[in-house]
DNA sequence: GCTTGAGCTGGAGTGCACTCCAGCATCTAT
DNA sequence: ATAGATGCTGGAGTGCACTCCAGCTCAAGC
């Protein structure tokens, strides 16, 4: 699989795949013959997976030292699921923030079509 | 209330406050005689308000928007409205996001404590 | 055999959201 | 009346996570 594949399939640019690369969060990959990187058929997945963590609110530096755990193989599995498990409490505090905000969010909305309603002499 | 105090009950620090107030997302409070911001009572609501969009991940840009149509008056009451309702489907979407990652998390700390278990040959 | 397009490298640049600093003024307690 | 705490300003610096660029190589199609 090709960078510019591998790219329209994650939707992260050419050159985030190359900085992930860079910074150990993807696997350097076989080079086909002209040098260009040829990523085997799974990195789509462990991106997914990167994504997800980023988009929940893990940050860089801990998503990189589990990439490197994960590369150490199967010893390190108590530490990958002690992560997780910190970072799924995490998520599950932003799920309860969100629901209040939303919460918020609909009283507010609330209130101010009862003010554009008395604006307009309803 | 003085800005130690507004920031030791927002959790924003100082620097934060002043930088808030030099990009519009605070009103400039009056000043006490030695020059001293002195923040009305209502300032903390206001502001854990703007954290809470802050922490559901509004720009700052669109923050600065709110606040400015929020000073405008009542008139902007519409705008106002809109923006929240266009957040709250935001929110909306982070909370299924969310709650997707998290059943995930739990599959894969269970397959980790399997994995734990074959590996201490329980 | 030459143009076009994709990919390569190392390094510089960007945007966001703060955070820190120097140098000064003012108030408070001793 | 002096030391320490608190606050002020304008501007520089920081950390994160990319994003862009110049100058190069290589493979394929006309």
């Amino acid at each position: 699989m090709k960078i510019s594949n591998l790219s329209a399939q994650s939707g992260l640019s050419i050159d985030t795949l190359r900085f992930y690369e860079k910074i150990g969060l993807i696997d350097p990959p076989p080079r086909d013959g002209a040098g260009h990187r040829d990523y085997p058929p799974e990195a789509p997945n462990w991106i997914r997976f990167l994504s997800q963590l980023n988009a929940t609110g893990m940050k860089q530096a801990d998503r990189i030292r589990y990439a490197r755990l994960r590369a150490a193989g199967v010893t390190t599995v108590p530490q990958r699921r002690q992560m997780l498990e910190e970072h799924r409490e995490v998520i599950r505090a932003q799920l309860e923030q969100l629901t209040d905000v939303l919460a918020l969010m609909d009283r507010k909305v609330e209130i101010y079509q009862k003010l554009e309603e008395e604006m307009t002499d309803v």
